[in-house]
DNA sequence: TAGATTGTTAATCGATTAACAATC
DNA sequence: TAGATTGTTAATCGATTAACAATC
């Protein structure tokens, strides 16, 4: 792997790349070109190229590139060679879901441990995992040597919560609170936000309106 | 409203500077600097300046911009200063959560129907709401006027649903299936991918190990 | 007036795309 | 060989940032 600086857009569209390629394989596909490529994900076909490029050289001139290789290589880079437990803390209605999601299994990620603060959601069982007081954290962490943590609980209580997973050790947080994270050097953070992608849709429809006056 | 091309990024970070002023507002703050919003939300003064400046000028030289006027510009831009009826599709659990997020309703937004083709859930009640089969549709968006549709089903399923919004007439559609949507021109739509943030953290992850090799 | 901060221009930076030699 | 498609370079495009005049 080239340690230049790949740009996070190339790393989000590989993860792109790699599903379609996972649906190809499923459908019996067995090579593919960078313009089918492009076509099914929505991108230029130059894009995909491009993004693959950061990595390596892995297609074939004038025949394009083996489906089941090529998800190999795309999933590997992206860490996804492995199985990633993940801390989670909230379990609201999101929580639940997100322990739910197969979306999240399919790519070698598992929840291995729920945790609240509520006295009234403790002990209580989520898809074969009790949900547990934050005190137990550590041992989790450590039973399943976790780097990661996604926090699925209301804004106020977010930065608490991201503290605390990383005294106990986590590298990386999924942020699901609509709130900036304050976190020290080093610590890998993303949001996800719901409703952010909802507003651009408003925005769009409002802004349409206005340009056929 | 200028008809100028607004970048996506502006408009996604104006949604979360609306956010943060909202924040500010409630703790009684009256007036703040580009500098404060870039600070409170990770972005650099200059950034929040030039979003800003596609919309107009709203702030005072040497003082900075009044809070609750600017919050309200903001929200007006982005739609927000009236209610979005919302039509759900998919009453599993991922459906589950977004009935109860709360983050939709405190900008306007309302789930105003919940259809699936599963009759084991159909006649169900998820928030006040009664799961309904497809066919009620055409009903419910006439009721509500609702042009906006989010799909939370299944990834082989996703596009039919979207078809068959897009011909009961919706305008735009927020897709939480990992799938490329094929639509026709004029529809609005955008992805939001639950898992793909959590695979940039895994990249980093893998890429800061083979780094420090 | 002196200090502060906006709005805006110009410079910089980075990402996307077009084009084509390499090569299967 | 002729046709196709990759990998890569150079050109283009667009977004971010630095800097500063305007002005409170």
């Amino acid at each position: 792997m080239k340690t230049l600086r790949v740009p996070e857009a190339t790393v989000t569209r590989l993860s792109i790349y790699s599903r379609y390629l996972e649906r190809l394989d499923r459908n019996g596909v067995t090579t593919v070109s960078s313009g089918e490529i492009a076509e099914g994900v929505g991108v230029s076909p130059a894009q995909v190229r491009k993004d693959l490029a950061y990595f390596g050289e892995f297609g074939t001139r004038g025949v394009g590139y083996n489906v089941k290789d090529l998800m190999r290589y795309t999933k590997k880079i992206l860490g996804l060679d492995q199985e990633w437990p993940l801390i989670l803390v909230g379990a609201g209605n999101l929580g639940y879901a997100l322990c739910t999601y197969k979306g999240f299994n399919s790519r070698g990620f598992k929840i291995v441990g729920v945790f609240d603060n509520d006295l009234t959601k403790i002990g209580k069982k989520i898809a074969e995992l009790e949900v547990l007081p934050m005190e137990k954290m550590p041992e989790i962490i450590q039973e399943h040597k976790a780097r990661i943590g996604i926090i699925a609980v209301p804004p106020r209580a977010a930065q608490d919560v991201a503290d605390f997973m990383v005294k106990n050790g986590l590298e990386a947080i999924l942020n699901f609170a609509p709130v900036a994270l304050n976190l020290p050097e080093g610590i890998e953070i993303r949001n996800v936000d719901l409703s952010v992608k909802l507003e651009i849709l408003t925005f769009n429809l409002g802004f349409k309106s206005a340009q056929r006056l």
